[in-house]
DNA sequence: CCGTGGTGCCCCTAGTCCCTA
DNA sequence: CTAGGGACTAGGGGCACCACG
């Protein structure tokens, strides 16, 4: 009799006399659960999950009471419940060292989308300190919230990172040009694009090509820079020195100012596009006509590199290519399959009218 | 011998001879538990507990014992069976239109930071269809993952939402500018940004200031252009025609031309960078200077809009505090408590170069 | 053999009980 | 005797497994 529970409010009692409702938790509301269902459809919790759960050996006729308390109850299966018992909790975390920057939005907007269509919800944990050891913390934190794997977003910016240390029992893929220690990872192929931004200055007739690089401690900077000195090497051409930058438009104007005071520089390939319009300032400033006097290729193609002035060449590349390649290489990891270590999405470099050929002969 | 546990992993036989173990989920990868954790420092799972909730009777001896084994295994709490117990997940779920735009992505970015400063995490959940009907399955799947409250970033491009209906069971915080409903909501003070820089060009002595509007539908756009508007009655002029674009370089553009074939146009403030970027270019490729013949002001402050040909005057928004303040309404309910209805953050006017007294007296 | 109901357990923590100093 | 601190128990919601008609 201690134990009668004819509804559901039973199963202990009190020893105190108090009203055991009114402890602490009054805040945390929780909705119907399986067994409200199953009470009210007149069934048990077992059918409910049944039903829940699309399992095929339910009568329709018993299938259709169940669905139809579900509705009135307005019942959601819980998934902290789900995740316990199953030990998936369809949830994937993302990594990330700042979201203020273009090509990071881009591609966690891509990853979301992915992850979205596959029955998969994001767990975002913001880096704000590039700093490693504040890593594991975070690697933690995801642990705690039962995701099912991680994408690790290096920035560009991100210098040095040379002793961060990837768990290895929780699935992962990293989105960043270092292809090594054995983890996934995936990236635009910063040299294709490169070497697509260098023969396109060197084919409209110019007799070299001046860059504007990233940071040195950049890989992805050091990528695009390699594959500019490779392609004018191949050309025949001696690359000059290599004016460094740190992405910004300020960098790039500083840049700019000493490139375009130099009379025998005519084309000018900078690392993004935001150096690249640093650089576009600079030589407004002093005069210089773009593309008449100098031609300017980007790299990224941002939505309004099209409305700069003049609207610039650049190459493109797919954030969300590479967000979505990224995903299904976890996905495919989290299934236990074997997914390729290195995996780069090409470019594309789009014309516009920064460039042109040089109007007087170089050099 | 099967089961024979002659310590304290015992507490129940198992029917069927079967190993209990190796029953069928293989690929879900289980960390260790409180219970091996118990196991490995030789006290009971209750205590493990206790330490790793920072709970005070413990005895130093046992705490160091405990966190040792933590350590030695790898221990982390598990999230799901919390959850399951609290009631309460401490994540917060964040329904978005578009990750694609500068404010949403900065938004996102302090929402994030202060969500985890306070030991919640985010759980993203992107709408690429602006479509309401959408909207109901997106919170139940938030739901669904026990978030313990939910912000919405409505996008200021979407423009038709008269339909959504938000659940009242679940603590909301809304972040755009549409004040009723009786939601809690946060934006950018729209009409006062709107007004600083309407004021900024009239004092500079332009006899009117004409308007490159976002879309009709928008509330932010209209915000800012009855402000506009406003400002102009106030000071005794009469607000020419609205030139309506759609936020997009593109259409600020095709304003720009439209305008900048006006001599009678000397002052233009665009409701937002973008569109002013393309404004800008249209006055370049007229032959008109800037500021020299025409001022230009934007809205919103872009980290690049100190490096546009010229550098752009505009309204600085601060994205960070609006994430902040909703992320702060949000726990507030959470916590069971009362949160303003309306909650406006106010701009600030940057002055740069594209503004200037007007060369020739206008009209 | 199919459809249904009953039991145990996923892991953690609040509350209570019990032991020792 | 009290006080301090450790141990025990009971679910929280859902689902795999078996038993049963």
């Amino acid at each position: 009799m201690t134990t009668q529970g004819n509804d559901k409010s039973t199963a202990n009692n009190f020893p105190a006399g108090e009203g055991p409702s009114a402890s602490g938790t009054s805040h945390a509301k929780r909705g119907p659960s399986i067994a409200d269902v199953a009470r009210a459809a007149g069934v048990s919790a077992q059918t409910v999950s049944r039903v829940s759960n699309g399992h095929s050996n339910v009568e329709d006729g018993t299938r259709i009471k169940v669905q139809d308390a579900m509705r009135r109850l307005g019942y959601r299966p819980n998934g902290a419940a789900r995740a316990l018992k199953s030990g998936q909790f369809k949830s994937i975390g993302v990594i990330m060292f700042t979201l203020s920057s273009h090509g990071n939005m881009k591609t966690l907007d891509a990853i979301a989308r992915a992850a979205s269509d596959s029955g998969y919800s994001i767990s975002l944990i913001p880096m704000p300190d590039p700093a490693s050891s504040k890593f594991p913390a975070a690697y933690n934190r995801l642990r705690e919230q039962q995701v099912d794997g991680v994408i690790i977003v290096f920035d560009a910016h991100l210098t040095d990172r040379a002793d961060i240390i990837l768990p290895e029992d929780l699935p992962t893929v990293v989105i960043d040009s270092k292809p090594d220690r054995g983890y996934i990872m995936v990236d635009t192929d910063q040299g294709g694009g490169a070497q697509q931004a260098t023969e396109h200055l060197l084919s409209l007739g110019h007799a070299n090509v001046w860059h504007i690089g990233g940071p040195q401690a950049s890989f992805s900077a050091s990528h695009r820079a390699g594959a500019w000195r490779l392609t004018l090497n191949t050309a025949g051409v001696t690359p000059p020195e290599v004016i460094y930058g740190d992405w910004s438009t300020e960098s790039g104007y500083q840049a700019g100012l000493e490139l375009g005071s130099r009379p025998e520089v005519t084309a000018i390939f900078a690392a993004n596009d935001h150096m690249a319009l640093g650089a576009m300032r600079a030589l407004h400033e002093l005069g210089r006509k773009i593309p008449r006097d100098v031609s300017v290729v980007g790299f990224d193609d941002l939505d309004e590199a099209s409305s700069f002035w003049p609207p610039l060449s650049t190459v493109h590349q797919s954030f969300r290519t590479v967000g979505r390649l990224g995903l299904e290489l976890l996905l495919t990891q989290i299934a236990g399959g074997q997914a390729p270590d290195s995996n780069w999405v090409p470019t594309r470099l789009v014309v516009r009218e920064s460039t042109s050929a040089p109007s007087t002969p170089g050099g």
